[in-house]
DNA sequence: ATTAATTTTTAGGCTTACCTAAAAAAATTA
DNA sequence: TAATTTTTTTAGGTAAGCCTAAAAATTAAT
């Protein structure tokens, strides 16, 4: 008799989270095959479960066309994505971990039940609008206000002068190399000269030792030009 | 061929929390059913359960004996339900919830996995002794230090003055009738009579007005005598 | 436009943690 | 102690969320 229970499982809150991520600010259909990639699962898993969030009108989905949540799975997702945030940045505000000890303990608190807590947490913070890794944290309504001045390490010219302002928090190695080189949130970097084989360029982090980053690093970070004040 | 994969499932931790509350200071054996009633499931259930929790060696079980904790099931109990009072401290202490409010979050909390995680929180409420509804917490070596002086408020004689230390935390309705009354950790109750008929008592709350205790609410509140100072 | 390669789905299985119903053991009562 | 009641276990079943292997649909290449 199909009782709706209203509470969705941590694996079902997972994948309304990576739909999200993975489709995108343009909102495009997301693959199964993707899904299964960054879900660590088979396809023929994803098949199933994406049935079942079909069923529930979370995702709208039609066999070998894809899917994309639906309002309400987007609702969903992006509460949970907001509660990471959140929690990430009580880890690293107030207790003091390393922006590279945060994601897995994040992992589990986002599916923490209780919009008193992350509300609470929220205020405790006092309503930030970004987390430890530049990433937006959306507001209780939802809203998520992306920069749109944010351009791709990658993509800049020799000798602008930018200022990072989020790297991306999936690798763990990641984030303990930045953190190795002196590279944080609102560091300034100057693109020094760029190597065309490889894609690699040299820089000044903070205006200290030329040193160079591939372009698997530079794919990682988000800059902004810095603003004439 | 017994993998042993280390972490435990939500479940598995809950079995090991409920048989070290219900086996009590002395460490008796738990019965089957009185578990299948603690943790809401028919006892066929609390059986299987037992097994597997006997092949991990973290109960000793033999059948129609009842259980008990082995040292290492005892780890890991003190271990949740130090997590679960921590974190109960912390939203009460940090976050303003009030002591109704915070078992069913706690529950959740209590199985997030990182010891850093709660060595921080605890760290960051300044190492407490007990939690908002005085039971101890445990210390990171899992030694609890019970307190001895401490008597059921319902084995108290009249005129006899006495300090609230503790109540039981798991009834809602318990917790939001004490505060309507005005009972908290630290009230002084003066006996002024019992009744015998149904083992009510009168009482007075930090000298107000006298009024009625039943049984049932006098048996989950621990007191200790006022010490002379 | 076929053929080949890739992606996705179906079909059937497994494990976890529950369940019911019936059997067996233990405890209680006559 | 024998009968009855209660407690506990066994046997077999279910749903969730994963799996492998094989089939079907789609996409890419010749």
């Amino acid at each position: 008799m199909a009782v709706k229970s209203n509470t969705l499982s941590h694996s079902e809150e997972n994948y309304l989270k990576e739909i999200f991520h993975l489709s995108g600010e343009e909102r495009s259909k997301v693959s199964t095959n993707a899904l299964a990639e960054k879900l660590d699962a088979k396809a023929s898993s994803i098949t199933d479960m994406l049935k079942k969030l079909g069923d529930k009108k979370l995702v709208s989905y039609k066999k070998y066309k894809g899917c994309s949540l639906t309002s309400k799975g987007e609702k969903i997702a992006i509460l949970i994505i907001r509660k990471h945030r959140l929690w990430e940045t009580f880890l690293v505000n107030k207790l003091n971990f390393g922006w590279d000890e945060v994601h897995d303990v994040a992992e589990q608190l986002e599916h923490i039940k209780s919009i008193k807590l992350i509300e609470s947490i929220e205020q405790f913070l006092d309503y930030p609008k970004f987390d430890p890794h530049g990433d937006p944290i959306p507001d209780a309504s939802g809203k998520i206000s992306y920069v749109e001045s944010k351009v791709n390490l990658s993509d800049t010219a020799v000798k602008s002068i930018v200022e990072v302002v989020r790297v991306n928090e999936d690798s763990l190695t990641l984030l303990k190399y930045l953190d190795q080189i002196g590279l944080k949130l609102g560091s300034e970097i100057e693109i020094l000269s760029k190597v065309a084989f490889d894609e690699s360029i040299q820089v000044k982090i903070d205006k200290g030792e030329s040193l160079s980053l591939s372009k698997k690093v530079t794919n990682s970070i988000s800059v902004k030009f810095k603003s004439k004040n």
